[in-house]
DNA sequence: CTTTATTCCCATGGGAATAATC
DNA sequence: GATTATTCCCATGGGAATAAAG
């Protein structure tokens, strides 16, 4: 390899750009990239990637003697696009460069950035059905689509995910692309297993000489991608547990909303009364509420939950106390007549008459209520509000009772668990972050490291880092069923100190995967280049934003 | 207006649909459509919508008897595009009805829906930037833009908004628009107001003859929009949150058991409601037992939380809604008036023999549901069973009294507070669900209410109407601002019973601002059409799915 | 049959730039 | 100056249809 590195100069003599520069010789300008520089993905595209959103990696490039290049000036050219087969393919874009060797050599090259089959390396084609002609390309940048960019304004998006490539550190560049063809055509489980990689060349007119390949990419369209099928397991402290039920206690009619109080619950989980699944509604990890279904006789059932097939706190259920009652409309019509002064608790038969009866009854409390109460409370009143007893009010009345049936129904369904335990704390506080490390005082270990993701504008401040730190562990409701995986995330990246970051690099291939963090350049040119993770269920964590310095931006994506 | 209504017909004299249809007269088909029919939003559009979300409206057709007309067919026909000073305006859709009037006769009209400017009633034009042809619309429909349906093949989302209106329940159509410019034309802090309106023509031609005019749209990018200010906050993860209070209504008398739920709760921890500290029970780090202490006039309390002189979720405060107990009783009368079949909504005043009158028709529903529902009654049981007292239950109970829970306090959280303030919750309601009814058994029903939300097959089984729902819980960290909102509008919708929903169509001004329910059409062509609440700070979550339903989509949105 | 993992679609939420107001 | 409410943009999440695999 480097036996011949540079040998294509004009006279066809092996020499080295040190040489060439101190001969004045431009020539060089003339050979094929590829005979100058290496290229090496120092971050990898991310192992999948949702079309609909940006990604990025890091190219470094290193002269024959395996010295990194510096990277003068970096631009977004133009896309490419050819025709093969008559078919005209929208794939790639070219940037130019310009390199400086170590020597102090200048070369000014273009780059071409495409992207191809991992197995055939042929181009991939566009084949969506966008009808925007801009979109009709498989690789795409912000620019061409940003009606703020267009229009030459400022664009904070443009500062994110830029046409130009970011000079990270003067040897790197990073470059902002999108993606918009799908590795698979179709819905459903897939079959076929299209990967995408990204191809580095000198030139766009062939993909004879390619200078680097990326790993494998999944782009894809799937927001659910690499989300675990909740796992099954261990009945320890991680599977939902019933404290209370509030309340406790309905009409068999059902409908009565009922809150479920208990630990480790999640989006999907099901809710069952006796046998009866009902529909619910995550409040927290620690409430779900739901609606109790109708049940054709008065007793007590059992509420248990389940998800999927695997089914929880049997051996603890809620207990749910139903009685019995008639059709939800002729307990309301009970229930006025319940209101009214002097009920004694006859309407034992709802008979025309008796119907008709209650009915001028209510119409006489209406009317006196209307005297009573012009305002809901007179002024002067407050003694006996303080009661609790609205004057006048009669005694049977249910308001004066309080109606505050439910507090005698909850005082039971709370019972018992003082004995809160595990997880709960856990599952809250998944955030151990970082956050001691990054607040200010970390200039002096810039040296290390350097912020891959966002604008880096040399101030190597860090700010951008946070995007990387990854250990989300701000678990939504309904986000739980990814705890695990975000955990182990979190996990991952957290404690990740500056002046570590070397074996860092080590411990975490380069993927790009989100916007992560890179190691600086040690100039150690046998960097050893990790294989990759596998591309299954990459951890979709990314963007979380942890720790006290300011994010530049999607600070916490997944709430 | 009625005078001259169907006046035009060819021999130029007044006659009515009705003699038309006698004399075999079809003449009446080239009649304007608006001499023959009214149009009224039965639901209106969102008062505020954002621009990349689909909106809904309901229309109804009346001829000049004010008797509502029967649609036999919706379709959409195509795009409106014409042009103005030179200028190709696209605005508008045009769309083919079959209508049938109450004698019989038919005629097929077409119907032009376009957005005007509130102020001069202008036509809106298309501003934007969109490079894709088919957007630079101001009025979209799904499937112009849907890859699927442009394919014919099967698409879910155009079994929610489809191009062709809906007819609901034979006399409503339902039509689903999306708007693709803005309101105000700039970023940063408003200066113009412009707002839009939907004008409803009997043609494409002019906007000369406009047969109704909507509301008043404000057509918005915001994702923000509504949000409340945010406040200075108390800080982080660590301190104590509400996340929700169950039940968050009671009476002003105070001693309702309240259980709120939320995080890092701890002992000794207070809670206040209002201003007034009450006795609390700490039963999980999650979840305090509480009594509410009785207050002097009803309307709605922060609950708050404070430890020493430590305030917390100042900024984010439970909310509690106080109720006083008159309006309660009278609007559950009115419920059971509204239940009855041929309820003309003149329940406005209660006057004796007015409720004598209903009190006999409620028997008539009363024994008709018994008939249709025999399970509840085990035979001989009966009389027992319809007192809604559990056998051996003291009168006294609470729990006897029905009351019975969460349930109906949650029920009526929603009409009887009209104050229920600011409109946040009003908008909201416009889905006051009917959650109870969709679960197989629920058809009966069926003929008091329909789903105005989702695809109506015909067959009345509200699946759709979960939409909206409404009575988000699902607060998430940090989403917590909204909470109180939320909240409020999670208990909005619970409970409600089938049977009961007409009411509220009088409680909740008809705005489609997002999924709701509309109910149904109760051949009172008086129907009132209250004023919608203003337009500022909308409720942001419709979406939400309560109830033991399966919602068909767009389960949680809020996480 | 159920389960799973894709498709595209819709909805929501958050951020820089922006512009008006305070 | 700070606050606020817009703009468009990006990201994420959820659902019907889909297709394969069990
Ligand atoms: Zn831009
Ligand atoms: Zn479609």
């Amino acid at each position: 390899m480097s036996t011949n590195c540079v040998r294509k100069t004009s006279s066809s003599e092996a020499t080295s750009p040190h040489l060439a520069m101190l001969r004045n010789d431009h020539s060089v300008m003339d050979l094929p990239l590829e005979s100058l520089v290496k290229i090496h993905f120092e971050k990898q595209p991310p192992s999948n990637l949702r079309k609909s959103n940006f990604f990025h990696f890091v190219l470094s490039f290193h002269d024959c003697n395996q010295r990194l290049v510096e990277v003068e000036m970096a631009k977004f050219v133009d896309f490419i696009q050819d025709i093969r087969d008559n078919v005209v393919i929208s794939n790639g874009a070219t940037y130019k460069l310009h390199l400086r060797f170590d020597n102090g050599l200048k070369i000014e090259k273009e780059l071409c950035i495409r992207l191809v089959d991992s197995v055939s390396k042929e181009l991939i084609r566009y084949e969506g059905q966008e009808k925007n002609s801009e979109l009709r390309r498989v690789l795409l940048t912000h620019e061409i689509m940003c009606s703020r960019c267009s229009e030459k304004k400022s664009c904070g998006n443009r500062n994110e995910t830029p046409s130009d490539p970011v000079i990270v550190d003067k040897y790197f560049i990073k470059v902002f692309l999108k993606c918009n063809q799908n590795c698979l055509r179709n819905a459903g489980n897939p079959r076929e297993s299209r990967r995408f990689q990204l191809a580095i060349c000198a030139s766009s007119k062939s993909l004879e000489d390619v200078l680097s390949y990326s790993d494998n990419i999944f782009v894809h369209n799937n927001s659910k991608y690499g989300r675990q099928p909740k796992k099954q397991g261990s009945n320890d402290n991680e599977s939902p547990r019933i404290r209370a039920l509030c309340p406790d206690e309905g009409w068999v009619t059902g409908y009565t909303s009922v809150v479920i109080i208990g630990d480790n619950f999640y989006e999907g989980l099901q809710v069952a009364f006796g046998n009866v699944y009902v529909w619910s509604e995550l409040i927290s990890p620690h409430a779900i509420k739901v609606q109790t279904p109708p049940m054709q006789s008065p007793g007590t059932v059992d509420v248990t939950l389940s998800f999927k097939s695997r089914q929880y706190c049997r051996n603890k259920p809620g207990k749910f106390m139903y009685s019995a009652v008639e059709p939800t409309l002729e307990l309301r019509f009970q229930r006025l007549a319940q209101m009214m002064p002097g009920y004694t608790g006859e309407t034992d038969r709802l008979a025309k008459d008796v119907i008709a009866k209650l009915a001028s009854e209510v119409s006489e409390v209406i009317y006196s209520i209307q005297q009573k109460y012009p305002l809901p409370f007179p002024n002067g009143s407050l003694q006996q509000q303080q009661t609790g007893l609205p004057i006048g009010m009669p005694l049977a009345s249910p308001t004066a009772f309080g109606y505050n049936t439910t507090t005698s129904i909850i005082s039971q369904c709370v019972p018992n668990t003082p004995k809160m335990q595990e997880s709960d704390g856990l599952r809250n506080q998944s955030n151990y972050d970082l956050s001691g490390h990054h607040d200010g005082s970390n200039e002096v270990s810039s040296a290390f490291c350097f912020p891959v993701n966002g604008y880096s504008d040399g101030s190597n401040v860090f700010a951008s880092s946070y995007y990387g730190s990854a250990g989300s562990v701000l678990h939504t409701p309904n986000q739980s069923k990814d705890f695990t995986q975000g955990f182990n995330m979190g996990c991952d990246s957290v404690g990740y100190v500056p002046s570590l970051s070397t074996d860092f690099q080590f411990q975490n291939p380069m993927r790009s995967d989100n916007n992560s963090f890179l190691t600086l350049p040690q100039h150690n040119q046998n960097k050893i280049q990790l294989q990759n993770p596998p591309e299954g269920k990459q951890n979709r964590n990314t963007n979380i934003n942890l720790g006290p310095a300011k994010p530049k931006r999607r600070k916490i994506s997944r709430k």
